[in-house]
DNA sequence: CCGTAATCTTACTCACCAGTAAATTTACTC
DNA sequence: GAGTAAATTTACTGGTGAGTAAGATTACGG
């Protein structure tokens, strides 16, 4: 048996186990004979057991990203590639359970070099979702330049709550890919464009004293009224 | 050394070590030695090691869902409520890091009685979630019927928001816990009250290719056309 | 059929760590 | 200050699991 298929072998049943054990429990042992081989195997083709973890968050994230990547690509606006970029994103944890598991629970924790992986691997994915989004408020109406920082903040959110839905579909076995994700483009698109044009939703006068009117703070309904610059997006140390 | 207060200060020790080091690499050992005993104090008082960390992990959920509850209390309209809850999240996460830490990451793959636990509490933070979601949208105008599914997909997706951008947080270390709510609730708040009454994100015609208009999805922008009944919302298997 | 370079195995070592037995000190009551 | 209950320690056991040494087996070109 050529090496390069016994390690995808390997690195298969290694996301198995990881996923269901997390690392530590894991046991290399559990591992080779689940592959139908023996320890040294593993070592030999992985260097250790941080390095088999690695081989296989390093595969799942290249197929994550791919996943995202792809389908965004030949998409034309940038509204729509989002769209599709996060239902990719849906679909490939629906038919990867494991890979999702295995790159997003069990990868605090541990020696230096996995946390640096998995942090480079949140910054990949940060920076696209990111990307999309100036993208998309960039053809918005009007002269809006979007800063970094706004779009690095509306992509964690977005990444976030795409991360924490996953549980919801958990739940949902009906609920197809597509659907979440349309549902979460109906929650998020509207105000995501407002924040970004620089509307905001009014905070209370002072907190814990509930303010003047009930709805007062939704942001005008028209998209004539925008406040070209309000206090909220200039600089704080 | 009276019992209780030696039980809160190795717990005080041991959500530090189970932070910095994560569940299986913590040794009891380690924790009885920062805290200034010996180990067989920790297994007198504790019981065990998983019984050590469910006690920190009850003491900091009591402690995180306390000041969630804590906020959103005596404040009246449930906009503001959610805002305040929002608040004290972020808060508590800039005060307590490691209490979050432990909560958050260090939970998973352990036994069952530690996932059952994690399990709960996040469900109790869901369902307080859910619930001022489903009050933030009973008070919109209009009669509209919040079912539980809705309110239950917008809490996952806000708290996994809120959960991931505490990262976004530890970046920036500049912006207040208000600053940051109030920009999620900019971002949010008013594509939420927006999906939750009926108005629809419309997705592509069929996915790949470019709708007929850029912002052609956008919901109305005044409060007037909003669909009574779409299909997005009917059941589903 | 000999050499050599893969592939693959058995059978260990060694360290670490959860958990415990047994004893010892401290503190407080009668 | 005898008695007892709590607080606390030293000094172990037993299991598990990462990593390895040394050798066995297969494949294949000369």
């Amino acid at each position: 048996m050529p090496r390069r298929i016994r390690e995808q072998q390997i690195i298969d049943v290694a996301v198995q186990v990881f996923a269901r054990r997390g690392y530590h429990p894991a046991s290399v042992d559990e591992i080779a004979e689940l592959a139908g081989i023996s320890k040294p195997m593993v070592y030999l083709y992985l260097d250790s057991k941080e390095g088999l973890f690695l081989a296989c968050l390093r595969r799942e994230a290249e197929r994550l990203v791919a996943a995202f990547q792809g389908a965004a690509r030949d998409v034309r606006t940038p509204e729509l590639r989002l769209w599709a970029g996060l239902s990719a994103f849906f679909a490939f944890v629906a038919e990867h359970r494991d890979s999702w598991v295995v790159l997003h629970r069990q990868a605090s924790q541990l020696s230096e070099a996995i946390t640096a992986e998995v942090a480079q691997a949140r910054r990949a994915v940060m920076a696209e979702v990111a990307g999309l989004v100036r993208d998309g408020i960039g053809e918005a109406p009007g002269p809006v330049p979007v800063a970094d920082e706004e779009a690095d903040f509306v992509a964690h959110a977005l990444v976030g709550a795409a991360d924490s839905l996953t549980d919801w579909m958990e739940r949902h076995p009906g609920e197809s890919p597509e659907r979440v994700t349309r549902r979460l483009m109906n929650m998020v698109w509207v105000g995501m464009r407002n924040v970004l044009a620089g509307e905001v939703w009014a905070p209370p006068a002072d907190s814990g004293v509930p303010g003047p009117a009930a709805s007062a703070g939704t942001p005008g309904t028209s998209g004539a009224p925008r406040a070209p610059a309000d206090p909220d997006r200039s600089v704080q140390g």
